[in-house]
DNA sequence: GTTCTGACA
DNA sequence: TGTCAGGA
């Protein structure tokens, strides 16, 4: 599919699209008049990248990870074991949870206004 | 009409 | 990231 499709498929613009292809987090084929040419697989794929840059994962490191977590199930890459590697991701997790832990506290204080706040309805003080 | 590359904000 | 230019 050409680079169009794709974009109305994922919501991501052409340009973002042709910025991934820059930074090596695809590499779609080409037609013969120079036009890019997506696999129907890109779709995920650029789903996927979107939901790590969300979660605040460099392009560059997306790059490396992106091939690991392609692989069928089971299968890990080890070329590429570099502990600095290792430890940037590690790093991500951490950053992760952190901010999973914040979310989760801010979810419970608003669900608890909220119930209250139904309590409330549910029980209204009498009016004179 | 659609996409391409490069450049600028 | 969006947008514009100048081509194909």
């Amino acid at each position: 599919m050409r680079i169009a499709e794709l974009s109305r498929r994922t919501s991501v613009s052409p340009r973002l699209l042709r910025y991934y292809e820059e930074q090596e987090l695809l590499k779609p084929s080409r037609e013969q008049n120079g036009y890019r040419d997506y696999d129907e697989v890109l779709v995920g794929r650029v789903r996927q990248i979107r939901d790590l840059l969300d979660s605040g994962l460099s392009t560059k490191l997306i790059k490396d990870v992106l091939p690991c977590l392609a692989e069928p199930r089971g299968d890990i890459h080890f070329d590429n074991p570099e502990p600095e590697f290792i430890e940037r991701l590690v790093e991500h997790c951490d950053r992760l949870t952190e901010r999973i832990d914040v979310m989760t506290r801010n979810r419970d204080a608003l669900r608890n206004y909220l119930e209250r706040l139904a309590s409330a309805a549910d029980a209204p003080p009498r009016d004179p």
